[in-house]
DNA sequence: ATTAATAAGTGAAACGTTTCAATGATGTTA
DNA sequence: TAACATCATTGAAACGTTTCACTTATTAAT
């Protein structure tokens, strides 16, 4: 494997002169510096990542830990991480479950970005005392070496209940995700006080756990007990969905006997029967945001954290 | 930041002592070992990547080059690769655009997969001649240094073809992908195949690109020509989907005027109406097979690589 | 012509590990 | 008891870079 040694042979100067050169370093003249440049080039040497970053004591690489690689919510996210990040020139990898440990104990990345509802608030507080910066997502962890960024659940959700109580829907019901993750609570506060500002109450919770099945699940024990509200909101997409296909089979006409609404406008909320009213997030923008909020902490500037809003997009399901 | 020879320090016993019992090494009695584990704990040590890397000229790690985050495709595709590399001890990074190539370069990686259309098979050979083992995927690059592993595209279409003959159709047409790639061409092949055994002639052939606007945009092409054939095999579900839903506005019955199958059985493939036909391939499964044999590569044994089988989802749309 | 300043280049230390080769201590064999 | 294995431990070299501190050559200033 050819190292720096071969190039300063080559090019019959130090070691250290091909460093400087390939690091434009300004003592070298730029006539040798091309001349290194060349022969570097030109027999394909690449500085060993390994030795760099070991003198250097960093790596110019960012680490963004996820859950796992599904779903289309985190393709935004990631390119836009990804643009920013490398716009600056850092390299971003991705990693999900037991390689995010490794990765993280062994230092890999200079900056890490979680969002990975696997790694515990304990954990992550532990690492951080050994390995900063970390920004983590969509949850709040109470620690000063922790910057948490979220969207802005809370008001994307009161003014999608506004919404909702604007088309006239009075018994309107609440169907949870997992009740105590950052995203319900602070979703379902949003839904709560837009009721409350309009005089109105809750008029049935439900809980599920963020996917379809419990949604559908729901849906099921609803028509058994025949509790059916007027508007079900709903914590997100999924669960929207599940409960629109078990009432639609017992034939309900949604939007006219029953609504309901979404939140995150995955791609299928606008593909099914009926389309989905939902919040969307623009996640391509938010990634770059969180991309620039990781550079500024990577240079050790204090940053304010920015919160996403959400888009309401009204479609055709209340 | 804490190092070994911090863990040396508090034991009591040199660097090499501390080396040897966390790596293992039966040298090391038992006690002793357990001991320094101990304390190595205590403190939080665990050795830097940097410098283990350097030394030990490798980083236990594989890289996983994709075109973007986009898409279902590759979610269990990485899933299943990531699973087997774990259970391996390897560690998994992933990664899209410039990022991929200086993680390259700088060879962060023991190994790497390559899904990415954007990399040329001209910089794949050359950089495959000073990083091995490299593993493309989707494609046939004819370099000793890099294996290509595929899905077995030309038996999926074969099958499906047949089967679709088997419903009595004869004017069957051929909606391309993008012309040249390894996906098209087999595809291709199998469905040309499959007709000829058959004593059958393809009816006409359309290139799109692998979209769903592409589809459409043929889609209406042929309405105004009124050049209907009685049904069109697409080279993926995209394409399918995109002129299904031209043809559908503009009053045509699926399957009943015209049938139509797609592939890949992307996850919308059984939400749109009629549910489309498709060939679904398990790419968990796929993703295994593929980490298992860039295992055996990092292990410089011989390995005959294995052709993923397609399975055939007939549904509604022919 | 002397001194000072600048330019171009270099030798060697350091980063944090792993691992070779060596050491001394202990036990075993004849 | 001498010779020899075995065991536990260690010092130091090496991995490939970057970068500090230094040298030598050249130019500028007086």
């Amino acid at each position: 494997m050819v190292n720096i040694k071969d190039v300063a042979k080559i090019a019959g100067c130090s070691i250290s002169t091909v460093s400087y050169a390939l690091n434009d370093d300004k003592r070298i003249p730029e006539v040798t510096a091309s001349r290194i440049r060349k022969i570097a080039d030109d027999i394909g040497y690449l500085p060993l990542a390994a030795a760099r970053n070991l003198k250097k004591r960093n790596s110019n690489t960012v680490l963004v830990a996820i859950s796992d690689f599904g779903g289309p919510v985190y393709h935004e996210l990631l390119d836009g991480i990804h643009q920013e990040l490398t716009k600056h020139g850092y390299t971003m990898i991705v990693s999900t479950g037991s390689s995010t440990d490794n990765l993280l104990k062994e230092r890999m990345a200079d900056g890490t970005i979680i969002s990975d509802i696997n790694i515990s608030n304990q954990t992550l507080i532990q690492i951080s005392k050994i390995l900063k910066p970390i920004i983590i997502l969509d949850r709040k962890v109470h620690d000063t070496d922790i910057v948490d960024m979220t969207i802005d659940n809370y008001d994307a959700m009161y003014r999608l209940t506004e919404d909702v109580i604007s088309k006239g829907y009075q018994k309107i019901a609440y169907c949870h995700g997992v009740k105590k993750t950052h995203d319900n609570e602070y979703r379902f506060k949003g839904f709560l006080d837009a009721l409350k500002k309009h005089d109105l109450n809750i008029s049935d919770e439900y809980v599920g756990n963020f996917t379809k099945q419990s949604g559908s699940k729901i849906a099921k024990k609803l028509i058994k007990t025949n509790q059916i509200p007027e508007m079900i909101v709903c914590s997100n997409d999924e669960m929207a969905i599940g409960i629109m296909e078990v009432l639609q089979e017992s034939g309900y006409n949604i939007p006219n006997d029953i609504g309901v609404s979404g939140f995150d406008d995955i791609e299928l909320a606008s593909y099914c029967i009926p389309k989905l009213s939902s919040v969307r997030i623009n996640r391509f923008e938010w990634g770059r945001k969180i991309a620039v909020t990781m550079l500024s902490l990577l240079k050790k500037h204090k940053t304010d954290v920015h919160k996403e809003q959400g888009e309401l997009k009204i479609r055709d399901s209340y």
